[in-house]
DNA sequence: CTTATATTTGCCAATATTTGTCAAGACAAT
DNA sequence: ATTGTCTTGACAAATATTGGCAAATATAAG
């Protein structure tokens, strides 16, 4: 199963004609990881994200919000009551704030 | 930290002058467990929901949402993009209907 | 086709997390 | 002080997650 932060990875990582053996020696990983964590096969570590936006130079928040939404996502996939538990969750959102 | 199913489910046992024994022996656990469940302490089992309803003569789909809710909030809460990564979520789940 | 390089996949052992149980403690009522 | 309910922390067993390796597969070039 795809997801949407490890589509975007592969996005920036193939436009900037980078190796994934590039990409894992500053992530200190083995090549095997990023293969996996693009395809979603493996979670991305949120203090990650950083490091590669630095890497692919993107955007962080860009990043960290495709993480939030894919780990939200994971949540609710399957779920008959996610529309009632997002519309809750929200509204307590904008309470806190 | 509460847990909006945790304070629900401690309402209505309650109100209904059940012992956590009770409520334990028809779940099969220790009533340890069902203590920290309440208060929000030990995650409760989407299983466990089902039999919690009917022990509890309430609504299933709505400890479900409750439950669902503060799964998503565990993932959201402290997160900066948490505003953003729940609108996409929203918007991909309309999508998908 | 053969070679060279890049990526993917399955599997393993180490590590981390989660689980339920138990025992001790807190608290209130009597 | 005794009883009954609930809470808490510690513990080991079970489960899940992790990264790395190596074999398999793909991709590209000659």
């Amino acid at each position: 199963m795809a997801t949407q932060l490890g589509d975007k990875i592969r996005e920036l990582r193939t436009k900037q004609n980078l190796l994934l053996r590039q990409v894992a020696s500053k992530l200190d990983v083995d090549t095997s990881i990023i293969s996996k964590m693009e395809r979603g096969d493996r979670p991305i570590k949120q203090e990650q994200i950083a490091i590669l936006a630095d890497i692919l130079k993107a955007d962080k928040e860009e990043l960290q919000t495709l993480w939030l939404a894919d780990q939200l996502y994971n949540v609710i996939e399957g779920q008959p009551m996610a529309d009632e538990a997002l519309k809750s969750v929200s509204k307590k959102m904008k309470k806190s704030k």
